[in-house]
DNA sequence: GTCTATACCCAGATAGAC
DNA sequence: GTCTATCTGGGTATAGAC
C-alpha cells in the first residue's frame, strides 16, 4: 500500500470517528507515521482529501448498484425477490468496513458539505424515489397495486423508514456491529414493505 | 434583553448555520457586541453555551408535550384525532423559530455530542416509540387492530418515517421555509400513517 | 517523497485595570 | 460587567535541504 492510499484510508477512519473538523493534518500525519508536511506531496489540501473520499464512494456505489428499473420488468417473478435485490444491492456495500465508515461521514457532514448534500439528495434520496414511484406506475397498469394511490406516497412511506434506519445506526447507535446491522436493516425493511404492500395490493 | 440572553440567541443562530465547531467565541462576541473575554462573565466556556441551549430544550419540549398514553385513554374519540393531537404537540414547537434552529443544532451535534445523543434516542426516540407500542396494544385489547401483528413492527414503521422527514428537512432541504415544512409533515405523516393502518385495523 | 523549519493565523481562555 | 492585553496551543500550509 502507498503512501498516498494510506492516507486515504486513515482519513477516511478518523473522520468517520471524530468528524472533519475535529481532525487535523497532524494528526493524519501521524497515524500514518509521516510529517504532516508530506501529506502535501500526496493531496493538495484536507479539503481535497474529503473530496476524493466522495468521488472513490460515488464510484463504488454508482458502479455495483442495481438500478431500479432494471430489474423492475422482471417483476413477474415477485415483487420480494425485485425488493430484496435492491437492498441487497445497497446492503453489500455497507458490508466493506470502507465503504460503511464513508457513509458515516457524508451522514455526518452533509449539513455543511454542498457536495455530500447534493449526493445525498440526488442519488440517494431522487433517484430511489423516482425508481420506486416508476415501479408502482408499473404494478397499476398490471394490475397488482389498486389505481387509486398516490404513487409518490407509497415510494416515500417505503423508502424513508429505511432510510431513518440509516441514519439511527451512523449516527444514534454508532459504532455498533455492522453485519448485525445490515441483517436489521433487512428484516426491518422486509417487515415494514410488507406493511404497507398489504393495504394496497389487488 | 439582558447580554445573557443576547448571547445565548447569538449562538443558537450561529450554531444552527455553521455548526459549533466552525463557530468561534468571537464571532459570536462580535455579533453580540462586545469583546471577547465579556462573553466569560457569562458563560464559562464554551461548551456550557451548548450544554444551556439542550438545556432550554429539553425544558420547553418536555414542559408542552402532549405525554402520548395520556391522550390514548380517548382512544374512542377516534384515531386519526388522537395522532393529530401528538403531532400538533410537536409541530407547534417547531413553529417556534428558536426551537426550531435547535432542532438543527441537535440534529447536526448528536454524532458527537453525548448529552445530544441521549436526548435525541431516549426521549425523542424511545419514549416515542414505547408510547405508540402501548397505543397498538391497546387498540388490539379492544379490538381495533389485527391480534397477530407485531406492536413494535408498527410503532417503528409508524413513527420513524416522520422522523426522517425531520433529517430530510433539517440537513439536507435546510434552510427552507419552516412553515411550509410543518405543514408537509403533518399531510405526509397522516397519508403515511394512513398507508399502514389500512393493512392491520379490523 | 520525505524531512526540518517556519510562516501565519486563529482558537479558547485568563489577568487585572476601570 | 466590560474592557485591553496577553497566554498558550494548535490549526493549515509552504520553502527548501536532502
Amino acid at each position: 500500500m502507498n503512501t498516498r492510499e494510506k492516507i486515504f484510508n486513515v482519513s477516511v477512519d478518523l473522520f468517520s470517528r471524530y468528524g472533519y473538523d475535529r481532525v487535523s493534518i497532524r494528526q493524519i500525519a501521524k497515524e500514518v507515521g509521516i510529517k504532516e508536511s508530506s501529506i502535501y506531496n500526496h493531496f493538495k489540501s484536507k479539503e481535497l482529501i474529503m473530496d476524493s473520499i466522495l468521488d472513490y464512494y460515488i464510484t463504488k456505489m454508482l458502479s455495483e448498484d442495481i438500478p431500479l428499473m432494471q430489474a423492475s420488468f422482471n417483476l413477474d417473478i415477485g415483487f420480494d425477490y425485485f425488493y430484496e435485490m435492491g437492498l441487497n444491492a445497497f446492503a453489500s456495500q455497507l458490508k466493506d468496513k470502507r465503504m460503511s465508515k464513508i457513509t458515516r461521514i457524508i451522514l455526518i457532514e452533509s449539513y455543511h458539505n454542498e457536495k455530500m448534500k447534493v449526493f445525498l439528495r440526488e442519488r440517494i434520496l431522487n433517484d430511489a424515489i423516482n425508481g420506486w414511484i416508476d415501479l408502482f406506475n408499473l404494478m397499476k397498469s398490471k394490475k397488482l397495486i389498486l389505481e387509486d394511490c398516490n404513487s409518490r406516497q407509497l415510494a416515500e412511506s417505503f423508502y424513508k423508514y429505511g432510510l431513518f434506519l440509516l441514519y439511527e445506526h451512523y449516527i444514534i447507535n454508532y459504532p455498533e456491529d455492522d453485519k448485525k446491522f445490515v441483517e436489521e436493516l433487512r428484516v426491518k425493511s422486509k417487515n415494514h414493505i410488507r406493511l404497507i404492500y398489504n393495504s394496497v395490493k389487488i
